[in-house]
DNA sequence: GCTATATTCAATGAATATATTGAATAATAT
DNA sequence: ATATTATTCAATATATTCATTGAATATAGC
């Protein structure tokens, strides 16, 4: 009955979802599949790494049980295994972000003026949504918006962005979010927009966390405006 | 205003907690620094490891900020940077215990029969202690046990179990606990006790997640028995 | 000052992880 | 069948991490 070596098993059981989690690219996998179901296909586009990059990656995470798998035709659908995964993911971010000074700096210094960039709360969003004084903008990939977004936001992704301010009512604040506290997409917006004098502010938090919120979601488009 | 080399770096800093995880002997660390401060020398006692290992991995947490320290005398002591490191460390191994088949095999194969083993709840030693109808038992080294434990346990570490039975009343049932879920130490003090025909169970959960709990503890010793 | 002890640093080689490339498999459509 | 597309596998070179060793630093006591 030696527990040495059951000791030693165990935390190497655990050191197997640690792994998952030390490297930036897997990261970046696990969050984009913290937001909808994806291709290997999906996953390639969205990172921009090699296709036999990614699915080594994904191999990975399946391995250590953090994704599963679906086939379905040419297709293998990836997506994570569990809510669990994605609290975990939160929280490697939460203490990213509370205890490394460097990613406040990056996130600050990313922001043109603090102040102005304060995000906008969950709550606050609900509010102002239901007085209907705001219009609600998700700057992601039509797929993703398609796949799931907060109830009655309209869709521009951030690259149409510029082309499509006509649709902006001047005077109507807006605010704009994306896939979750870290991604940028969101912050672009909200840039580009102030500085054609809109006035723009993110969310705080992205369509995950609001989802996670199990707040009003729409899936497929009510259509624009 | 590059959104792509902020992202990067973002998730290379997400990836520097993640790396923190992703070794067997780093998450062991955690985990003893999860229950109390402790120097460098405890920790490589506690291990096993050499001692300019035990410091490496611990520069390596502290690059990470998951850890801190403090210097007083000739020992530096080691503690967690903050409590979402240790909810951090149990969001691991509560997915590699639900996710990974052999984890639960791991546990299962080390107890004697599934049913008998089964731990009891915080709440209902909770009860059992406040009618006095239990002994709880702390398996933990005496430092350990100083530190902080459950109020009304008593202290036999491990090793002393066998030599100092005649401390147990014949028909009392006895809760056993020690450092966690995956403490090794109950486990064997269970098999142990019953083993001699005690009524023996352990807790759900070690030390770390009582306190974490915010039920009632002690430190420092109340006498034995 | 000197000695003893705790901790850290630095250097080495061994082990592991990673990206890259090109080929292999599997499912579908023609 | 054959061709096409999505995914995975296999092989390699490179980069990173790890354990080990012995030396260096820092603090306390004498």
């Amino acid at each position: 009955m030696s527990s040495k070596g059951v000791k030693k098993q165990l935390f190497e059981q655990f050191a197997r979802v640690g792994k998952s989690l030390s490297s930036p690219h897997r990261l970046e996998l696990l969050e984009l599949l913290a937001q909808s179901e994806r291709t290997v296909e999906d996953l390639t586009k969205l990172t921009g790494l090699p296709v036999a990059n990614v699915s080594q990656h994904l191999q990975h995470l399946r391995r250590a049980a953090l994704v599963i798998t679906r086939k379905a035709g040419l297709y293998v659908y990836y997506s994570l295994s569990s809510p669990h995964v994605s609290e975990l993911l939160s929280a490697v971010q939460r203490i990213a972000e509370s205890q490394l000074d460097e990613v406040d700096e990056l996130v600050r210094t990313y922001l043109s003026s603090k102040d102005d960039m304060e995000p906008v709360s969950r709550f606050e969003l609900l509010e102002r949504v239901r007085s209907g004084l705001v219009t609600v903008l998700d700057v992601r990939p039509v797929e993703e918006y398609e796949a799931g977004h907060i109830a009655g936001a309209i869709n521009i992704p951030l690259r149409e962005l510029s082309k499509r301010l006509h649709q902006f009512e001047r005077k109507r604040p807006i605010v704009a979010y994306c896939r979750g506290a870290y991604c940028i997409l969101a912050f672009d917006a909200v840039a580009k927009l102030r500085a054609k004098g809109f006035d723009a502010r993110r969310l705080d938090g992205g369509f995950p966390e609001w989802r996670h919120a199990a707040l009003p979601i729409e899936t497929h488009s009510v259509g624009d405006k």
